[in-house]
DNA sequence: AAAATACTTTACGTTTACGTAAACTTTATC
DNA sequence: GATAAAGTTTACGTAAACGTAAAGTATTTT
């Protein structure tokens, strides 16, 4: 099963680059369910793999709360009840909802690069232009004429 | 030039479902420049586009700060200046990459979706054969007997 | 002219997602 | 056994993105 490990706050915090305060305030808001062993906490693979999942919704903008409701439902959806499992499918549903709408902004975004990113270099086409004119008006008259 | 209008601020907040507030926010925020008739905000549609761009940039993630930026930094461009229009493009391959990112997460975790629908299918089918199953043994022996 | 409607500014309140500091244990190191 | 290193709780602070009055103006409708 996975790597059967387990880890210490720092390391997570190191692996993910994130602060151990924000590990701490995952398992606060009951995104991270970590053991203890006296005071410290133990994290096991599943909670690295949460990590992974709770930054991973936040690169896609979800917040912590809508994370979490994945979570629950997840865990509810291994009771294998069947309400449950259609409450999920139905969830399911909506977030690749949610992801279409998503891929269509960045496409349209992309699209707009694209042109911004024409219109930049046409725009610096037009100055290369300039500048070798430039040059050249300077060859054929080499010595400029200052006039007060 | 599009559709050469010009747009109250309830027009535009019930065209994109958002509160006036939201709307005054964003002019506060340097986001919006809404002319003025006497008191009242006159939207010009270079603003709906702003408005549009703005609730995209949300859903994508961005912040206000960030979106505010790259309006910025595209007016700047505008300008011509070589240095700025390198700088927009240095910024866009930099937004590229985040939106490769978001790409990946999104194929991620549909692919997750994926797995996670079909184990819910599975588990469903599963209890549907229960169900039949006992369906069956009760059309085999019609009478229930009750045991204390 | 009174009332309703649409706008405005000012300003304090709220939620989310942590940052940051203080004060305290526990474990490892010299 | 002192001290540093890594962990802990408690708790106040903060930035972002608005929500929510409160109180006033301007225009339109009745």
């Amino acid at each position: 099963m996975d790597i059967k490990k387990t880890y210490s706050i720092s390391e997570l915090a190191k692996e993910f680059d994130v602060t151990t305060r924000s590990v701490r305030f995952y398992e606060d808001q009951g995104l991270l369910h970590p053991t203890r062993r006296g005071q410290t906490r133990i994290f096991s693979s599943k909670d690295r793999v949460r990590l992974k999942l709770i930054l991973r919704g936040k690169r896609m903008g979800f917040s912590l709360a809508e994370t979490k409701e994945l979570f629950d439902l997840w865990d509810e959806t291994l009771s294998g009840n069947e309400k449950q499992l259609l409450l999920m499918l139905d969830t399911l549903a909506r977030k690749r909802a949610q992801l279409e709408q998503q891929k269509n902004d960045i496409a349209q975004a992309e699209m707009e690069m694209d042109t911004a990113e024409a219109r930049c270099r046409e725009a610096l086409a037009e100055l290369q232009k300039k500048k070798r004119q430039q040059a050249k008006a300077k060859k054929e008259e080499p010595e400029s004429i200052e006039q007060k």
